[in-house]
DNA sequence: TCCATATTTCCACTGTATTGGAAATATGGA
DNA sequence: TCCATATTTCCAATACAGTGGAAATATGGA
């Protein structure tokens, strides 16, 4: 539960929430904190700050490699994350076609 | 962008996500504010205030029967917002065993 | 209409998140 | 060792979220 709060609390936020698709989107091996305050205008202290914050809630990964710190997405998080969610929806019961999460399952 | 950042502020709040969780298991027809504020011991007032918030996030749906109005999880939000954060992952490009969000869409 | 009760609004208090400049720290190449 | 530069820490200011008691409002039954 607070594994969970704690993931959507930093995915709740502009700076955060962009970083993180950024990360997402490119995959392995991820794109360094200088190469990410560029590409995305941030501050460096801001930045730092933030990827601080989604590295504490385990929804990236730090990798340093010589001067570099290299960040990528932690995809294991974000998919307990969805589960989590989801969990036992609509009573375990198979959902008509209005509940679409469950459509997901069933197709 | 702004849709999925409201989605998951509602969410990343523990009174929020617990009922949340309790909508999304029950699925329909819901439940009402009463039956929620009971079961979950949470003071009216603060009820009212988080139901607000996840309606507003459009998380939430409100029907009115009666004197009651009964709320329940929109599963279309949720799994539009799944889809957000997933969204073109690892540069659409095949995904290794270590990228899980592609694993389970390739097996 | 009148009442019981389901739900929301009002309000003030408290705590925590976000920001970015400046300074400090860490790293590896020369 | 010394330096260039990548990254983080420090700090103070601002703003917004969460809480719950009390009062107000809405609804339908009698």
């Amino acid at each position: 539960m607070n594994i969970a709060i704690k993931g959507l609390a930093a995915l709740a936020q502009e700076t955060r929430l962009t970083i993180f698709r950024v990360l997402v989107q490119v995959g392995e091996p991820g794109l360094t904190a200088g190469q990410l305050a560029k590409e995305l205008r941030i501050p460096n202290a801001t930045l730092s700050f933030h990827l601080k914050e989604l590295a504490h809630a385990e929804l990236i990964i730090a990798r340093q490699k010589s001067r570099f710190i290299y960040y990528s997405a932690n995809f294991a998080t974000m998919n307990a994350l969805m589960g989590y969610l989801t969990e036992n929806c609509c009573a375990g019961i198979a959902c008509d076609s209005t509940a679409v999460c469950c459509d997901d399952k069933n197709s």
